[in-house]
Parts: structure tokens; C-alpha cells; sequence
DNA sequence: ATTATCTATAGATCTATAGATAATGC
DNA sequence: ATTATCTATAGATCTATAGATAATGC
């Protein structure tokens, strides 16, 4: 059954977002290629025709999530604005709309190149918005990346524990350190 | 085939120790019963006599490798020794025999109560013995919960990007930032 | 005529189990 | 007699491909 130029669009943009969305809940091995297609009511067949493989599905998924990160990045107007909502239980409790860098990253070694240049390219996204809310600091750059660091380490932990108190502790613990810079 | 009690014994420890090796290598998902038995000279059968599940194995070999870390961890007699030697290009570079924490820190979510409790554990021991490395600090836990998250996001990001330079400068820049704390 | 999608299926690989085997440990 | 290991296999699940289908867009 074909389908309309603009349905066909349509449907690729739903598996995006869906692919964005359950990659972060599972990881990037932890979703198949069923669940991904039928998350937006196709059938697996239909993956390889708008996409051709898995992983190039996952580079256009990346790159779409990382698109919302940094408009969601840019609305803060403050680096304590922008930590405060990072490290929030809100942004811990949902990983599947949440930052990719912490939800991926320790899969991301293990990935073909095109997906690791989209997760450094990433990086560097963060660390120039983060340096640019640092003025007149000496090193800007080395700056932010220490910061981003605490930020995806303690958010990444604080997912990771599994009693609560401490993971709220983890998180304020960095709130606090960062509210310092 | 039986096998003595002691070589019964040989086989369990080199399937942890290989196990606790690939694990962090390859994500907990991304071994199978297959690999870890075949590292040890075993067949795959062999892995259900010993430990029931791959699942049990996984918590054991977390064990097992958590207990190398802490040995590793006492050794430094300051927090700047400590950090020095974590946040270093060559422990970047071995992720089978590195930190638990940062190897699979971002799969724990996902994984079985018994395997969360261990990791939880294994927090909650580095948040102590880098508390202890704090003098007369007012909250030394909350202060070394931070430094962890530093850490361990560092490393994570540090591994995960495909650029050396851009690698380097993340480990330098939070060596940098601990190394004033 | 083109093409987005579906169906069916190939070929791997994954975790787990059942039963056989053969050496140990009594 | 016990038991650590092996072999064979079940039953899922995974990525990918081939060919059919049917509506679009010319």
C-alpha cells in the first residue's frame, strides 16, 4: 500500500520521535526494530525503506532529540536557571524525553562513527552554550566541560541508585557545587 | 564431566573475573551467555549449574569487581592521587578493567533490584571513602557525592566522544576543577 | 510508473532447560 | 551417589531482504 508524499513525512517524522523517545528509555540495543516501527503504528518493513538500517535511523533520532535539547537549552537565560532544571527529580524521572547525553553515553564508545560524531558534535553544542553563559571567565571552555561532567555524572547516578533519598541527595549535592561557579 | 571441587572453583572465579572484564567492555546487554562462558573455557550450559541466570552471574561479577575497585580506591592516600589516576587518559582507555560505575552506570536503570542494590552500594562506599579524604569539611558527604558525579561524568564523557583532543580536555578540565576542591 | 508499506521469511543470536556423561568424593 | 560440565534443542527475538500490494503522482 503506498502512501502520500506528505503521510510518507509524516510517519518518518513519527518514527523520529518515537525512536527519539525509546532509545533514551532503553537504550539504543535495548529497542528492536518492531518496537520502534510499531511505536508509530508501522510494521518493520517499513523501516528499511525510509531508512535503510537500524543505525541510521539512530542517527537521525539522535540528531532530532539534540535539536530539542538545544532549544530547551537555550530558553534558560541563566547557567543556574539551566542546572537548576537539568538537576531536577522532574528531568530524572523521564528519561525518555530527557538529555541524550545522559542517557546514552555509556553505549555511545560501542557505536558506529556517524552516531559518535552526532553525540560529540553534542558535546561541543553544550559546552559553547554553557561557556557563553560563563562571561568574563579566564578559561570559558574547560569551564563549562567541568560542568557539563558534574551535570550527566550526577543526573546519570541519580538514575542509577535505586533509594531515593540518595538520589535526590545527588542531585542537590551538584546543584550546590555548580550554584557556586 | 565432573571436575574436581577446586577446579569447579577455578572455573567460578574465572568466569566472574572474565565476566566482570567483558560486562564493562560490552555493556550488561551486550554479552551473552555464549561469550561469557567461552572466555572461561566453558560451554554456555555450564554458566546455569554455577549461577542460575545470567542475571545472578551479573550481580556476582558486579561483586567481584566493585571489591577490586574499593582495594584500587584505599590505595590513594589523597583525593588528588585519587583523582589523578582516575581521570587519566589510560583508565579511559580500559574500560574491562576500570570503574563499574562509569562503565555501565547508564544501563543500571534498567536492570534487576539485585543488581540497582549493588550499584547503590557501590556509591554509597566511594561517597565514604572520598568523605574520609575531606577534613573538616561542613557536609563531606554532600561534597563528595559531587566530586563523584565530576568523576564519573568525566569519564563517561570523556570515552564517549570521537575526538582525542576534545577526550583530553574533558579529563583535564575536571581534574582541574578537583583539583581545587 | 513510482514508491511507501506490508507480509513472509532467512539466518543469527539470545536465554534457558533437559538429559547424558564421566570424574569425584564418599 | 553426587555433581560440574557438555550437547542438543526449544522458543524468543533480532536485523535485514525479497517480493507483493495498492495508492499516488505524473
Amino acid at each position: 500500500m503506498r502512501v502520500s508524499k506528505e503521510k510518507a513525512a509524516q510517519n518518518r517524522e513519527r518514527i523520529l520521535t518515537e525512536a527519539a523517545r525509546l532509545f533514551r528509555e532503553h537504550g539504543l540495543s535495548g529497542v528492536g526494530v518492531d518496537a520502534l516501527t510499531e511505536a508509530a503504528g508501522l510494521t518493520h518493513g517499513s523501516l528499511y525503506s525510509q531508512f535503510g538500517s537500524k543505525e541510521r535511523l539512530a542517527v537521525e533520532a539522535l540528531g532530532h532529540a539534540l535539536g530539542q535539547s538545544s532549544a530547551r537549552m537555550n530558553d534558560a537565560g541563566t547557567l543556574g536557571e539551566y542546572v537548576g532544571r537539568y538537576l531536577a527529580p522532574a528531568h530524572r524521572d523521564q528519561r525518555g524525553d530527557g538529555c541524550v547525553m545522559a542517557a546514552l553515553a555509556c553505549e555511545i564508545p560501542r557505536q558506529g562513527p556517524a552516531v559518535r560524531r552526532s553525540f560529540t558534535a553534542a558535546v561541543r553544542a553544550v559546552m559553547n552554550r554553557i561557556a557563553s553563559l560563563l562571561p568574563g571567565h579566564r578559561n570559558p571552555d574547560d569551564e563549562a566541560l567541568a560542568i557539563v561532567a558534574t551535570m550527566v555524572g550526577a543526573l546519570i547516578l541519580a538514575r542509577a541508585v535505586d533509594d531515593p533519598e540518595m538520589s535526590n541527595r545527588i542531585l542537590a549535592a551538584a546543584r550546590a557545587r555548580l550554584g557556586h561557579s
